[in-house]
DNA sequence: TATATATCGATAAAAATATATCGAAAGGAG
DNA sequence: CTCCTTTCGATATATTTTTATCGATATATA
């Protein structure tokens, strides 16, 4: 266990935990590597595999018990040691990120966002507060923010990476639709819409292609 | 060309046409693989086989013409296509979604949005109407409709699309954490925001460990 | 005009990822 | 108690994806 995880392995974690917690909450004790492989469409020897990972708890005939499995998991994916982020650009993204509460279950923890519209500045969503941008710097070190998200758009992306790293920033989840050049030291993890996007379109043409 | 286009591939179409488009406007008339590769941190020949699908233009010494490749990457894409969608759930991130005007130029374009609370029932975000849940079948009918997005808790996310389904949906892109059982015929697309946040949260914690 | 170089596109090699197989262990059935 | 089935975990195989190599071609330069 521990040894590489790979970054799929590591992208079906939280798909794991999830059901599990699901499951568990229905009453189900113990489940099988083949039951969530079938609840997911994936393969049962992955499944196992990925588990391995993260757990020594499964027991041949029987399976995991579904709620120790969900400790292994929520320790190897560290969401019990929660971090402080801050977000860039308080749009409609930016908001709607801000206000939601349930990142505090995976670990993470949106103190604060920033903008540089004034009439923002001042304003909170669901008592998270939105500050000006000059404020950035002094709220990143009291607080102990390591981790920027960002939601502005692209073309003022590059500037906030920027300005993120200049204060301090380890990781960087970037919304914003362009890549970044950080410091090879830090960490960018993108989330793009877009690509999703492209690939649910695809198949939806393929599919009324065959169909016709 | 238009042979089988990995999944893989085909999410990094999208972020080569946006790379495209700014290196465009900035008055990049030609770009090479070598070019793009640098600028998004990829392998060059990666770059190259994944344009391949959907251009023919590039040359010898020369590359890519920027703006040919372009119209080639929307042709492929089928930006030009615009497909109307719903969105079920009007909380924060329902909201956010149906504000954003950028999908359109990704060949998407919401028409509405639906929601049990009836405060919300009525209301707008940028023109763009949130009606009741009766009203779906009819606004899904009436707009041709077969795009889904779920943007509801995860315990009523199945429900929402097993309606969906029943009113003629062909793809559903899910943004609820929890996965979805529909027709084969249907497609689905996770968007999964936890797995994002595991990957960087772990990488993060690696370089913690690594930095003691 | 000949030569050098950047680039493409194709094919081959390497690496990563997913799937299949097998022995061992746990529990239930006869 | 013995046999049968399910399941785990490990190892082996297959597949997918990425990266490297190579010849051909277009352009620039001497």
């Amino acid at each position: 266990m521990n040894k590489q995880v790979s970054k799929r392995t590591l992208s079906r974690l939280p798909v794991y935990l999830s059901l599990l917690q699901e499951k568990y909450r229905e009453g189900m004790e113990y489940i099988s590597a083949t039951t969530i492989a079938n609840l997911l469409g994936l393969n049962h020897v992955q499944v196992r595999k990925d588990l391995s990972c993260a757990s020594t708890s499964g027991r041949p005939k029987v399976g995991y018990a579904t709620d120790v499995l969900i400790k292994e998991l929520q320790v190897f994916l560290d969401y019990n040691n929660t971090k402080n982020a801050v977000i860039v650009g308080a749009g409609d993204l930016g908001k709607a990120l801000l206000g939601y509460n349930g990142f505090t279950s995976y670990g993470l923890n949106i103190v604060a966002a920033f903008d540089n519209n004034p009439d923002l500045a001042g304003t909170s969503v669901k008592n998270k507060p939105i500050f000006a941008m000059e404020k950035l710097p002094r709220v990143m070190e009291n607080m102990d923010v390591h981790i920027g998200i960002i939601t502005t758009p692209a073309h003022t992306a590059q500037a906030i990476a920027d300005l993120l790293v200049k204060n301090g920033v380890m990781a960087i989840w970037n919304f914003a639709p362009t890549s970044l050049k950080v410091p090879a030291s830090v960490i960018v993890q993108n989330e793009n819409m877009a690509t999703s996007l492209a690939v649910l379109s695809t198949k939806l043409n393929e599919k009324m292609e065959n169909d016709k």
